[in-house]
RNA sequence: GCCGACAUAGCUCAGUUGGUUAGAGCGCUUGAUUGUGGAUCAAGAGGUCCCCCGUUCGAGCCGGGGUGUCGGUA
């Protein structure tokens, strides 16, 4: 069906619709969840294990790199991905997000960011140029525009006024990227949930050309309700024959809308940082694995689950080793969670390619319906 | 046996000259967590203040007796 050189499109279902984007380093198959890597690390879980749950991509963060080891260190040591032996592609994360995530311990001004480090008070300075050289350093395969996302709700003039400051440093950010064949450079939608400031940003993005187009700015704050409203829109914005990438979403069922409504590719701390605090995620919903409800029951999290979490242990056990703050809790744990997801991803992949999404969304709520198990 | 200290929430402990409905931390029961500060936040349950008697308008607090624990000593 089609399109530009590295991505294509295989087949649509309403809004849905799956593909691959093809990288030197690996194909990347989409709707595509990639797990985040913030530190050159999925927390607690090794990389072949991450590839055993299915992912083709990780996240790595431009922001908590260039802290520590530093971009130079790890460009020094061969690149990100020999770091931390991951070979396959790595998206980076530009340090937007934490423009807002760590907004007491930075200035924002026209040029870029001033941070204070949380681990050691040092001060960095963050431009649109500077983040596009350390993830050059870092070796990142899809390298993101760096952008500030506002915090919601925010009233119109502040989101307008961040949403071009973004479509500026977009700008930059394509001119300091320049020319990197084998890499990709994908700009950033901001602009809230107001449909018009989308309209103007995706403009502004396609006016300066991208591999890729990211809706940022969601989950922030404005509920599932306000997301998919301006999901039902923005997607559409962008280009058909590019990759759309919704920023830092979310739960299972924020996924399933998102991909119903034309998203490619998506991102989330939820089942990794869901896992080491206990909560697990299911295709009968959540499960908080601290509840003494688990402290006797010797079924599997999800007995038709085939991970090791879910094939090996109890959720006695995992009960058990959580309480203990026993690391393997956190390993089972955000294993299952990543195995869910990329299960998930992969129902989705498939349905749309027979067609059938409808019915496979309709499942998927209907399973979730049910609830946990019944009580011992 | 004698001397001394101590006894308050599951645990470790605060508790003013005697003054509303006795608190904290941890633990416990739950909830939140969305481009990761291995973080954080929120709510809740839980008390015969060792027992008895007394003083007092009023006792976790003061007095007497008892019980228990710990320490010292013979």
């Amino acid at each position: 069906m089609t399109v530009s050189s590295f991505f294509a499109l295989h087949a649509t279902d309403g809004m849905a619709r799956t593909g691959a984007i093809t990288t030197p380093r690996g194909t990347i198959r989409t709707p595509a969840f990639m797990p985040v890597g913030t530190a050159a690390t999925v927390k607690a879980m090794m990389p072949e294990s991450v590839a055993a749950t299915g992912a083709d991509i990780l996240l790595g963060n431009t922001y908590h790199l260039m802290l520590r080891p530093t971009a130079e260190r790890i460009d020094r040591l061969g690149g990100l991905h020999r770091f931390m032996n991951w070979d396959r592609p790595i998206l980076t994360d530009s340090g937007g997000f934490q423009v807002m995530s760590l907004a007491d311990l930075r200035k924002l001004t026209e040029t870029g960011v001033t941070f204070k480090s949380h681990i050691d008070g040092s001060r960095h300075e963050l431009t649109p140029e500077r983040s596009m050289e350390i993830q050059r350093l870092l070796g990142s395969d899809i390298v993101m525009c760096f952008d500030e996302c506002p915090a919601l709700p925010a009233d119109r003039d502040r989101i307008a006024e961040s949403m071009r400051l973004s479509m500026r440093w977009a700008e930059r950010s394509k001119d300091a990227f320049g020319d990197r064949p084998g890499h990709m450079l994908f700009g950033i939608q901001q602009g809230g949930l107001e449909q018009d400031f989308r309209e103007e940003s995706a403009e502004a993005l396609k006016a300066i050309g991208f591999d890729g187009y990211a809706i940022g700015g969601l989950a922030v704050g404005e509920g599932q309700d306000a997301m998919f409203g301006c999901l039902d829109f923005a997607p559409s914005q962008l280009p058909q024959d590019k990759p759309r990438y919704l920023m830092g979403v979310g739960k299972p069922d924020d996924i399933v809308g998102a991909v119903k409504r034309g998203v490619d590719m998506m991102d989330c701390v939820l089942p990794s940082r869901s896992g080491r605090t206990g909560q697990a995620w299911t295709r009968r919903g959540q499960v908080n694995i601290k509840n003494a409800r688990h402290q006797d029951d010797p079924r599997p999290l999800d007995e038709d689950c085939t991970c090791p979490a879910c094939r090996n242990y109890s959720r006695a056990y995992l009960h058990h080793v959580f309480r203990a703050q026993e690391m393997i809790s956190g390993m089972l744990l955000t294993w299952h969670n990543l195995h869910y997801y990329q299960e998930l991803m992969q129902g989705m992949r498939d349905a749309i390619a027979a067609g059938r999404f409808a019915a496979f969304e309709a499942q998927f709520h209907a399973q979730r319906a049910e609830g946990d198990i019944a009580p011992l």
